[in-house]
DNA sequence: ACACGATAGACAACCTGGTTCACTATTTAG
DNA sequence: CTAAATAGTGAACCAGGTTGTCTATCGTGT
């Protein structure tokens, strides 16, 4: 069809998406006490969940390398969103595990999260928002976390 | 509404979305004789545009450095998608223009684009997929080129 | 006519977040 | 009890950003 938008449009506006909801959450978080939180981290301490994990894990669970999960965990641990504790069952595994400065930072997320959906809900209609959720839900991979951040850009 | 999806899968999706097109993009461009580029490349050569353009314009139209867009420049030289010739008129100036190798991947991920397009509005039918374009539309910036790549993720 | 401010490009040093390779310590299996 | 597998770490490297500095050239105001 001649005035179908051209092809190049879909990607760019769903990464547009994207980050228009990532720049207003990290502008909040930032107002909220977590200025130095950058987007990464947020997916990294979803990652890790309540229970805790490991480098290899963490770097399984996100696709990129034990060395490269290693990395980021030193600089969460730096900013204090996660904290390494020996695990006394194999005394080679450090459990990474949220601080309650990273748990703060994670309900925070959550909450504002919740507050911009409902703000496009506003703009669009919780009809068309439930569509597009569910139109894009069957076009993408079910496995959410899988974001194989490393490879996607460069 | 406590049977809404939670708010962080909107953004999920969306960066999901977009990571499905691109890698499926970049696989069928390295199938059709072009495995080196990456997905910088395209945005950056749809935004040097047939008309050529100078690295600080580049930098102007992507939202980051001259530097940047020059590092950025030089990749795409040696790759052989861009050439730089002097502006005759200016000499300080280099005019950043494609190459026909440029032009060939740009043209191939035009059509790619559109065919991925219709891939989604196979699944998705074409008045949902128009419905999820106007709606992406009405909640992101019109200027579709300032990605402001560099901020979005560190 | 010319001096001076603005602009274009390039180079260096640095940062972040990836990569691979190599190594040690520990656990597990044969 | 030895050998293989696994967890973590360090080093060297890369890409693509940043800022600061420098030179060459252009354009303007006196």
């Amino acid at each position: 069809m001649s005035n179908d938008p051209p092809g190049f449009e879909l990607p760019l506006r769903l990464f547009l998406g994207f980050r228009t909801l990532i720049d207003a959450l990290h502008a909040e978080l930032a107002r909220q006490g977590h200025p130095e939180m950058r987007p990464m981290h947020g997916f990294v301490m979803q990652a890790i969940g309540m229970r805790g994990t490991t480098a290899v894990e963490l770097g399984r669970t996100l696709g990129v390398s034990k060395q490269a999960a290693g990395k980021t965990v030193d600089t969460l641990e730096r900013l204090g969103y996660v904290e390494r504790v020996r695990d006394p069952y194999d005394t080679r595994r450090k459990i990474v595990r949220l601080t309650p400065r990273g748990l703060d930072a994670l309900t925070r997320s959550a909450r504002i999260f919740e507050e911009l959906r409902a703000g496009w809900a506003a703009k669009l209609g919780e009809e068309r928002l439930r569509a597009l959720e569910a139109d894009l839900r069957a076009v993408t991979p079910q496995d959410v976390f899988r974001l194989d951040v490393p490879g996607w850009f460069g």
